[in-house]
DNA sequence: AACTATTAATAAAG
DNA sequence: TCTTTATTAATAGTT
């Protein structure tokens, strides 16, 4: 069907085979369209060029997944199942460690230790024992933390006190001067009380 | 191209339907491969019936899963991907559930409590309190049954020692008697020593 | 992309 | 379903 017949062999003129890909890819589609049509079946085409650009054509009245499901069906070849075996082997792994984990947490809590043999309980109480060490070890930490922080407050407070006791003292003092000043009628240094330097408290919480 | 032009539309003749489909399915095979061949393309093809009998066309150089892969990246539609999304939650799911059981543990084994609050580490140190309990009350049980078995074998030891003894009374008895039968040439009763019931051992493994 | 000579596909019949 | 055959459809090479 052409100006002469053609070998089916590839096309090795790069711009005759594109047209006739072109040409072709068209008639297929037709047909693909046509012999759904004239004798109601379902039909899914794909096609790549060898550009990697791709043409379909599914039948109006299906859809390619459902043709894709029966195609397995009907095979018995399996089109994604391999993708979905590396998830399933994944969960079935973690499954076990889950499990795993599980049984170490409960016996770490005493439960379902009846059936373990001594030298498993042996082990297990050590784990609880260094556990208890580690975490009252911790708590000794934050305890010694606590106390530091109070011996600090404490000597801020005492610091604190005696600070304000001093300047008591100082404004009495003024006081008492400035008394004596409007009594004898002398000039009045009262506008020169100083005032002490006043530290911040030195509390970090780190 | 036939004995006159047909329209394009469903063939009610069944028969003539079923004859078409069978022939217009060849030649839509043949072209699929021809263009595959001429154009260096890629091609799938499958075809159902109206009875649901499959037919597929698969381009050699290629496989089907890889090119709905292609089709997929292609087209941006899914084809099995809202299968694989369960599957994947369900390993989201496992691996939050296996994350915070692996915290717990490090947390009972006294790791990575750097970051724990004062109240947190009490309950750890509860926690690994109430295990140290169970532990060691199964250890007590252990401990128990051992000393119970230990009684029951020494108590059969003792039983067993003591009719060892009877039996050996009895036979320097007997050889006492064979030795005097022997020396006062009466008749020889020898052969009628008895042996006493030997009983088994009573200790059981439960 | 359109044309057209030629081949290929196939509808109907056997 | 296979073969045959008249006829239409597809398309290779050309413009």
């Amino acid at each position: 069907m052409g100006r002469g017949k053609i070998e089916i062999k590839r096309i090795e003129n790069s711009t005759n085979r594109q047209v006739t890909y072109s040409k072709r890819r068209n008639g297929l589609i037709k047909k693909a369209r046509e012999i759904g049509v004239l004798c109601d079946s379902k039909i899914s085409l794909i096609i790549f060029s060898s550009t990697g650009k791709m043409s379909e054509f599914i039948s109006p009245s299906t859809t390619l997944p459902e043709l894709l499901e029966k195609y397995q069906n009907n095979s018995g070849k399996r089109l994604w199942d391999a993708k979905n075996e590396h998830l399933s082997s994944e969960i079935e792994r973690m499954k076990k460690e889950n499990d795993s984990m599980q049984m170490k947490l409960r016996h770490l809590k005493g439960e379902d230790i009846n059936s373990l043999q001594a030298k498993e309980l042996i082990a297990i109480e050590e784990a609880l024992e260094n556990g208890l060490t580690y975490v009252r070890s911790k708590q000794m930490e934050f305890l010694k933390k606590l106390e530091e922080k109070e011996r600090i407050l404490a000597e801020e407070h005492k610091r604190l006190s005696s600070l304000l006791r001093d300047q008591q003292t100082e404004m009495e003092g003024n006081i008492r001067d400035m008394e004596h000043a409007y009594h004898s009628g002398g000039r009045d240094y009262s506008t020169q009380i100083r005032f002490p330097f006043f530290p911040q408290p030195n509390v970090t919480n780190s």
